[in-house]
DNA sequence: AGCACGCCGACT
DNA sequence: GTCGGCGTGCTC
C-alpha cells in the first residue's frame, strides 16, 4: 500500500497536491521536498500523510530538501493566514518558504590568501605589488588585497595558481552572536521596573519562570523608556532559553537601535530586513531554525522566520502602517504576530506611544492586557502643548508664521536650542493660479491641483507624479509672469523663516529631498547632532531619528487632513500631531509645542491639547458605530449597472442573495445601497465591509466568478474607492 | 510562479 | 494573410 503525501506548493494554489512517496523515502509532516509540477520541479512542504490503496496514477515525490522542516505552529500559522486573509494556502506558504534564492547559490564563499613563501614562477610588476602588499604574512581578503595592491583580481588568482599565495577558506562572520541577558545596564526607573515585571508576570499568582502567553499593549509616551522595558522581557525570555523576535517598521531598524540593544545585551542582535540577502540571509534563517539565533530584530517579514523555540514577540511601534502588506497576501504583521504568539504559546508585546485604534479597542475589550508607562524617564516631562488660535493671533497677509510662534522661536534660538516647524505639505505652494484670468493649474490625469516646487521649478501632481515645468506665461490667457502661489508648503515656510532669521541655519526635510534617501539619512544625522537651528519638515520628521537638541515644535497648520473625507482622517491626524509634538523636550528643559489652528475646539485638536487620547478614541469608536461602520476595517463596493432600472435592481438583489461571505465579511443588501442614475445607466452598489486586512477587491472578483451571471447589457464591476478604506 | 491556449489589433 | 499583445486556466 503506497504512502501518499499531500504537498503544499508555495504558489497561488488553494489546495495541497497528492504525490506518491517513493519506497525508502521517510517523510514527516513539515518536511520540505522537491516535487514535479507540470514540466518542472518545485519545492513544497508535506502538509499531510496517508496510506492509500490507490494512488498509482500519482507522480512521485522527487526527494527531501536538506533544510529544517516547518514546525507545526508555523504550518498552522500558514493555514490560519490563508483562511483569515482569503488568500490561497500556497500563497500563505510562500511567505514562510521562500523559493531557493539563486543569488545565494551564485554567491561564492569568501576566500582569504596569505604568502606561502614559495617564490612565483614568473614575476611581473603587478605580481610584485601584490606580494609586497601581502608581505606581512597576514591573511588578506582576496578582493581586498587586489584592491589594496591596485591590481585586478586575476593577478591574485594567478599567484594562487602559481603557488605563491595560499588560499584559505574564511569562516563566515557569526550571524547571530549570543546576547547576555545579565549584561551590566543602567538601572530602570520604578515605573519601568513595574511595567517590565507586568510584562513577564501578569498577576502575583502567575509563575515567573513561564512567559505568559497572550497579547499585551505596552503604552508609553515617547521617551518613557518602552524599549528598555521590553528589553527586560527579552532578557527574561533569553534566560528561559527561548528565542525572542522584535519586529519593527523597516525605517526604525537603524544602527541607533542596534547599538541600544548592544548596550543592554553586550552584542548586536541578528537583524533581518529586506536589505539582507544572499548567503547571509540563508545563514541567518538556518541559525533561527537551529535555535542558535536567540534574538532577532527584523522588519515585517521576520515574522515568518522558522523559529524553533519562540518565547516572545515584540511588535515595536505597533501603530505603524508599514506593518500592513498590501500586495500579494494582504496581512497586517501586528495581527499575525498575535496569532503566531498564540500558536507558539508565547506572549506578544505591542509597544507604542500612540496605539492604533484597533489595538485600543482590543485592549479595552479585554482581549489584550494593557500596561502603561506613565511618564518620561528621568523625570522629563511631556512637552507643554498650546494652541495658537489663528483667528485671533494669525500672521499678516501672505505670511504663515503667527507672532506668538515667531516669539517662541526667537526665545528658543536665544537659548541655543533647535526648533522644528511642521507642515505636512511638500513643495512651495499647493495651488497656483493666474492673476489675470483666474486659471488654476490642475493635473491632466487626476482631479487634483498641481503643487509648485520652486526648487525644481516645476508644477507637480502629488497624486500621480505628473510634472510640468512652471510656465513663464499663463498657458490659458498668455499673460506673462502673473502666476501666483496660493497657500504654504515647506519650501515657502523655509523662505519665510530665512527672512525672519537670516543668520540661522535652516533645513527643509521632506520625502523629495534632493539627493535621495542616502543624503536624507545623512542630513537627519546632522540635524540630530545639532548642525542646524530650524528644521522645516513634513511628516518625515514625525518619527525615526531622535533630535536631542530639539525643544520647540511649531505645528503650522494642524487643520490639514481633518477634512479629507477619509473616515480615518481624524485618527491619522491625531496620531501624526501627537508624534510630532512629542518630539520636543528631549533636552534638559521640558519642551514646548505650539499648534496653529483655526479650529481650537475641534475634537482632534482638543484631544491633542488635553493629551486625553483614550477619550478621543472612545469617541471615535462610538462615532463609527453610530455611522454603521466597523471601528476599523475596510469597505469596497460591487457595482451593478444596466440601462434598465429593473434589470440592475434584480441582478443586484440576486448577487446580494448569492453572497456567502466568510466570517467577518459582510455584504450589505440593497437597503444600504440605493440605486443611482449615472451617465445614463442605473447603478446599484452593494457595499462590502470587513474588519480584516484582506484584499477585498480580489476577493470580490473571485466571488463574482461564482455568482449568477448577468444577462444582456448588464455590467458588474468591483469598485474600491480608496477614500472609503478605514 | 511558469507555461499553455486563445482571441483581437498592426504589420512583413 | 501572420506576429504578438496579455487575459484565463492548469499544474497532483
Amino acid at each position: 500500500m503506497p504512502d501518499v503525501a499531500e504537498i503544499l506548493i508555495p504558489l497561488a494554489l488553494d489546495t495541497a497536491y497528492s504525490y506518491v512517496v517513493p519506497e525508502g523515502l521517510a517523510l514527516a509532516e513539515g518536511d520540505v521536498v522537491q516535487v514535479p509540477l507540470g514540466p518542472r520541479e518545485t519545492v513544497g512542504v508535506v502538509w499531510g500523510l496517508s496510506h492509500s490503496p490507490g494512488g498509482s496514477n500519482l507522480r512521485p515525490v522527487t526527494g527531501r530538501v536538506a533544510v529544517a522542516p516547518l514546525t507545526e505552529p508555523l504550518r498552522r500559522l500558514v493555514d490560519w493566514i490563508a483562511r483569515y486573509t482569503l488568500a490561497p494556502k500556497g500563497s500563505a506558504l510562500a511567505l514562510v518558504l521562500r523559493l531557493p534564492d539563486e543569488a545565494a547559490a551564485r554567491e561564492t564563499a569568501r576566500v582569504a590568501v596569505r604568502v606561502s613563501g614559495k617564490p612565483p614562477a614568473r614575476r611581473t610588476p603587478a605580481r610584485d605589488k601584490v606580494l609586497e602588499t601581502a608581505a606581512d604574512g597576514a591573511l588578506h581578503g582576496k578582493s581586498a588585497l587586489a584592491k589594496l595592491a591596485g591590481v585586478s583580481l586575476s593577478v591574485v588568482d594567478g599567484l594562487i595558481d602559481d603557488g605563491a599565495l595560499e588560499a584559505v577558506a574564511v569562516e563566515p562572520e557569526p550571524v547571530a552572536p549570543v546576547p547576555d541577558p545579565d549584561h551590566p545596564r543602567v538601572p530602570l526607573s520604578e515605573a519601568q521596573e513595574a511595567a517590565a515585571l507586568a510584562l513577564v508576570q501578569p498577576a502575583a499568582t502567575a509563575p515567573l519562570d513561564a512567559p505568559h502567553a497572550g497579547a499585551v499593549l505596552l503604552e508609553g509616551v515617547t521617551g518613557s523608556g518602552k524599549t528598555e522595558v521590553y528589553f527586560e522581557a527579552v532578557a527574561h525570555c533569553v534566560r528561559a532559553g527561548r528565542q525572542a523576535l522584535i519586529l519593527m517598521p523597516e525605517i526604525a531598524l537603524t544602527a541607533q537601535f542596534l547599538d541600544r540593544f548592544a548596550a543592554r545585551f553586550g552584542v548586536r542582535p541578528a537583524a533581518w530586513h529586506s536589505g539582507i540577502g544572499g548567503k547571509r540571509r540563508e545563514r541567518l534563517r538556518a541559525a533561527v531554525a537551529a535555535g542558535e539565533a536567540r534574538v532577532v530584530v527584523g522588519a515585517r517579514s521576520a515574522l515568518f522566520l522558522p523559529f524553533r523555540n519562540l518565547g516572545l514577540i515584540v511588535v515595536d511601534e505597533e501603530h505603524e502602517a508599514a506593518y500592513k502588506q498590501e500586495d500579494g497576501v494582504h496581512y497586517h504583521a501586528r495581527d499575525m504576530a498575535v496569532v503566531r504568539g498564540r500558536l507558539e504559546g508565547c506572549p506578544v508585546v505591542l509597544a507604542s506611544a500612540t496605539p492604533s485604534i484597533e489595538t485600543r479597542v482590543n485592549a479595552e475589550r479585554g482581549r489584550y492586557r494593557h500596561v502603561r508607562l506613565p511618564e518620561r524617564f528621568g523625570g522629563r516631562r511631556l512637552p507643554d502643548i498650546q494652541a495658537i488660535d489663528m483667528r485671533l493671533d494669525g500672521p499678516e497677509r501672505g505670511r504663515f508664521l503667527s507672532p506668538p510662534l515667531i516669539n517662541a522661536i526667537k526665545a528658543n534660538l536665544a537659548a541655543g536650542e533647535q526648533a522644528l516647524l511642521f507642515l505636512n505639505r511638500r513643495g512651495y505652494a499647493p495651488l497656483t493660479l493666474c492673476r489675470a484670468c483666474g486659471h488654476r493649474y490642475r493635473c491632466r490625469n487626476c482631479s487634483t491641483w498641481l503643487v509648485e516646487h520652486r526648487f525644481r521649478r516645476a508644477l507637480v501632481c502629488h497624486q500621480c507624479g505628473y510634472a510640468e515645468p512652471r510656465p513663464q506665461a499663463c498657458t490659458e490667457c498668455g499673460t506673462f509672469d502673473n502666476l501666483t502661489a496660493c497657500g504654504p508648503g515647506v519650501e515657502r515656510i523655509a523662505e519665510e523663516v530665512a527672512e525672519l532669521f537670516p543668520d540661522r541655519r535652516v533645513i527643509v526635510l521632506s520625502s523629495d529631498f534632493p539627493g535621495g534617501a542616502e543624503r536624507l539619512r545623512m542630513e537627519l544625522e546632522a540635524v540630530a547632532a545639532g548642525e542646524c537651528d530650524i528644521v522645516v519638515g513634513t511628516q518625515l520628521v514625525a518619527k525615526g531619528h531622535n533630535f536631542p537638541h530639539l525643544t520647540l515644535v511649531g505645528v503650522l497648520d494642524a487643520d490639514i487632513g481633518l477634512t479629507s473625507g477619509d473616515p480615518r482622517a481624524a485618527e491619522r491626524t491625531f496620531q501624526l500631531l501627537q508624534q510630532v509634538t512629542g518630539r520636543a523636550g528631549r533636552g534638559e528643559r521640558p519642551g514646548r509645542a505650539l499648534v496653529q489652528t483655526y479650529q481650537p475646539t475641534h475634537p482632534v485638536i482638543a484631544a491633542l491639547l488635553s493629551g486625553d487620547a483614550e477619550r478621543f478614541y472612545a469617541e471615535e469608536v462610538m462615532a463609527r458605530e453610530a455611522a454603521g461602520l466597523p471601528p476599523f476595517g475596510r469597505l469596497a463596493a460591487l457595482v451593478v449597472s444596466a440601462a434598465e432600472r429593473e434589470a440592475a435592481e434584480a441582478h443586484g438583489q440576486a448577487l446580494a442573495r448569492a453572497a456567502e461571505p466568510p466570517p467577518g465579511v459582510m455584504v450589505l443588501g440593497p437597503a444600504e445601497a440605493p440605486l443611482a442614475l449615472v451617465r445614463g445607466r442605473y447603478r446599484f452598489r452593494l457595499l462590502v465591509k470587513t474588519e480584516r486586512n484582506i484584499d477585498l477587491q480580489g476577493y470580490l472578483r473571485h466571488w463574482l466568478a461564482r455568482a449568477p451571471k448577468p444577462r444582456g447589457s448588464l455590467r458588474v464591476a468591483v469598485d474600491v474607492d480608496p477614500q472609503s478604506f478605514l
